[in-house]
DNA sequence: AAGAGACCCTGGATGC
DNA sequence: TGCATCCAGGGTCTCT
């Protein structure tokens, strides 16, 4: 599942093998991944380009071209971006492939279907609903409480609202919401303005470390080198359901909040 | 407007 | 062993 660290270490690993590298043509090897213009537009418009810039929002990947168009994609559940030879056979569920003009191959892999992508004037076209960043200086918690007054949601359920703030998804949301010791099911308008900032703390904390050890890798997240991520060792409660809290050995619990498995410690995260 | 739930998809895990 | 069913969850859409 790659969240904002996992699409941020991608992006990084992949830009110097992309930036500058002409794109000589492009096979779409399954259409429904272009989710604008129609494919063969898509195709007329990406041949002959080159990425000059590469951003991210949230959990979307800017890529911006010399003709001042955007490519923009989202991963979703099981994209994946590889660097291969252009000469190697394609995998089952590679979607995409760009063939740069040094004989390499960039890839979108995507066994679930899930992964979009846009080629935009604009990225704003696509991105325009997103709130801001976890560590910017936007993501305060005066801008949090602003957000929650008189919201009767589950606060996992906010954290996963990508208009809310940009790029959480369900492993990191778990994870600070231990870090700050506040109960998944909490109503959001229900926070006091302490546990707020300590929510606004926990959530960049973790981002900041997942970044340091490049994401996540449960199953389907590897980097563009196929390597893997390593925050999957500093876990403290996501997918460890019935293993001891690493603070005071309670069994780790999981529930189910607006539809996303959830993981929590029962005696450090309470409803009062 | 906000919240709940369906839907899109595939493959691995589980159950009989 | 083989087959059916369930589950994973990011984002969008519909319904209330």
């Amino acid at each position: 599942m790659p969240e904002l660290p996992e699409v941020q270490t991608i992006l990084e690993a992949l830009a110097p093998s992309i930036l500058e590298q002409p794109i000589d043509d492009v096979s779409v090897l399954w259409p429904g991944v272009i989710d604008r213009p129609p494919p063969s537009v898509f195709v007329d418009w990406m041949r002959g380009r080159r990425v000059v810039n590469i951003n991210r929002r949230g959990k979307y990947m800017l890529f911006g071209l010399d003709d001042e168009r955007t490519l923009v994609m989202h991963l979703r559940m099981t994209g994946e971006m590889r660097m291969t030879p252009a000469a190697e056979p394609y995998h089952k569920h590679d979607r995409l492939a760009f063939h740069l003009a040094n004989g390499r191959d960039w890839r979108f892999k995507d066994m679930r279907k899930f992964g979009r992508a846009y080629l935009v004037e604009d990225p704003e076209e696509v991105i325009w609903k997103l709130g801001p960043e976890p560590l910017s200086a936007a993501f305060s918690a005066d801008y949090l409480a602003a957000r929650l007054r008189g919201r009767t949601a589950p606060i996992k359920s906010l954290l996963l609202d990508q208009r809310l703030v940009a790029g959480i998804g369900n492993i990191y949301a778990d994870e600070s919401l231990f870090r700050a010791r506040i109960h998944p099911l909490r109503e959001g308008g229900s926070l006091r303005m302490v546990e707020i900032s300590a929510l606004v703390g926990a959530t960049r904390d973790v981002i900041q470390q997942a970044l340091a050890e490049m994401g996540t890798t449960l199953r389907d997240y590897r980097r563009p080198d196929g390597s893997v991520g390593e925050f999957q060792n500093s876990l403290q409660v996501f997918r460890r359901t019935g293993e001891p809290c690493p603070s005071c050995g309670t069994p780790i619990s999981r529930i189910v909040v607006g539809g996303r498995s959830t993981h929590f410690c029962a005696n450090e995260q309470t409803l009062t």
